[in-house]
DNA sequence: ATTATTGATCTGTGATCACAGTTATCTGAG
DNA sequence: CTCAGATAACTGTGATCACAGATCAATAAT
């Protein structure tokens, strides 16, 4: 009976609401400060409000969105003490990753990942700045399925989501270019690391490279003193 | 005005559910594998199944909750696989925390841990079984909260939840007391290094701490093959 | 011209209902 | 006595509604 029909999704209408919502976070479509309504997203949706409060909820808890006290949503806005704060947990968490890697990745991650840098590389020198998030994203996440653990993989997409809507800011970034350049060198240190199962090396030059990357997008969005926000007050009422 | 009245709980009803079976799970008063449904939940705590069911999904989020394929929730079970897994990152996380608090701790902190210490040893001499699991997770979160990271500590919070189900084991388990003793021992050591700044030997001993207990729980609880699920399959239809 | 007030409209929240899927028990045929 | 089928009770899920709080635009009063 296999041959005649496939398996359909069963998943939940709240697991997808929550799915593409995460997709959406991780793609930087949505910027840091955004005010989410329930009734918009469902009627973007396609969906009554019901699966989308679910939804919402969960990336509260997550902090990906933030609640405000007037009980409105927004995508989590970053201010410098945040963003210094889960970089070190990134760095710690990401390193670790890149250290089990190391001890634990099958044969032919390593070549996976030239080739994923490869891509990288070509993003960059193209200028494409779209596709270099995304294989620098690609890179990262095919070194921490390596790790092969459910828990820290998920533990790191949580820490991303809140990362995600920043994107939205790099692509509009000049000299972003210079910088991935080296991003790219950074990762084949990581490769060269796993390689020769040097977990230590693995870890640090991991750690090195987010440290690299947000320390450039920290000086260029946190830089000048007086940066207003991103994205006004939440409105209501009237429109 | 401020002397006639005082500030209220304006908290949604669904946080305050969350909040509930939070401290329920971190106090061990579920068991592992313990089957929820929403409905009951919602009857003893008072609420409409509304609030319950966001709860839930928060905690599922979480992994403190497991869903399973027929949709009933149920406190999620330690395999011995998910249990190695979530000691170490324990071990990577907190002993960052550790770390963190040996840098950053506040003068009064260690004196503060040394009082906590004082009153889990007298309850492990007492064979308070209780007051020795409550002591214990009161200093840990003590040397946490010296880390000053409100990301880090959500995140410590979030993994104990898993662990929280598992103490309603360990408080009928012989021989604990001279386990706890050690401990006790151990976490001296981490006060010792928080004193005098070591963040390497604050790490080290803290993940010593947690190694050691989990090990000695490992043995005793899966010690023996083919071990049995401490609840049985979930169960449905007419009572 | 400026400020206070009203009213309209949008927000999240909680309760309730209808429904489909699942499971245990009861029923009846072999 | 055994086993298949029907039935009833329970499950989570999604839609809908009512409501209070918040916000903004228009109005009235000074």
């Amino acid at each position: 009976m296999n041959d005649k029909v496939r398996p359909i999704d069963v998943t939940t209408v709240q697991e997808r609401v929550y799915q593409e919502l995460r997709n959406a976070l991780f793609q930087g479509r949505f910027m840091p400060g955004e005010v989410l309504t329930i009734r918009a997203l469902a009627a973007a949706l396609g969906t009554s409000p019901m699966p989308v409060r679910e939804a919402i909820q969960r990336l509260v808890t997550e902090n990906a969105l933030t609640q405000l006290p007037n009980r409105t949503f927004q995508v989590t806005a970053l201010t410098l003490e945040n963003y210094d704060e889960w970089i070190r947990l990134r760095c710690e968490v990401e390193g670790y990753a890149a250290q089990r890697a190391a001890l634990r990745a099958p044969a032919g991650v390593c070549s996976d990942l030239r080739k994923i840098n490869k891509t990288f590389e070509r993003a960059v020198e193209a200028g494409d700045a779209v596709g270099m998030l995304q294989a620098n994203q690609h890179f990262h996440f095919a070194v921490y399925e390596a790790a092969d653990s459910d828990a820290l993989l998920k533990m790191i997409g949580s820490l991303w989501l809140r990362f995600g809507p920043v994107l939205s800011f790099v692509q509009n970034v000049s000299g972003s270019t210079e910088m991935f350049r080296r991003g790219a060198t950074v990762h084949e240190r990581v490769i060269a690391a796993i390689e020769r199962r040097d977990a230590k090396q693995a870890r640090f030059a991991l750690a090195l490279d987010i440290r690299a990357a947000s320390s450039w997008f920290r000086l260029h969005h946190f830089g000048s003193a007086g940066e207003t926000q991103p994205q006004p007050a939440p409105r209501r009422g009237r429109r």
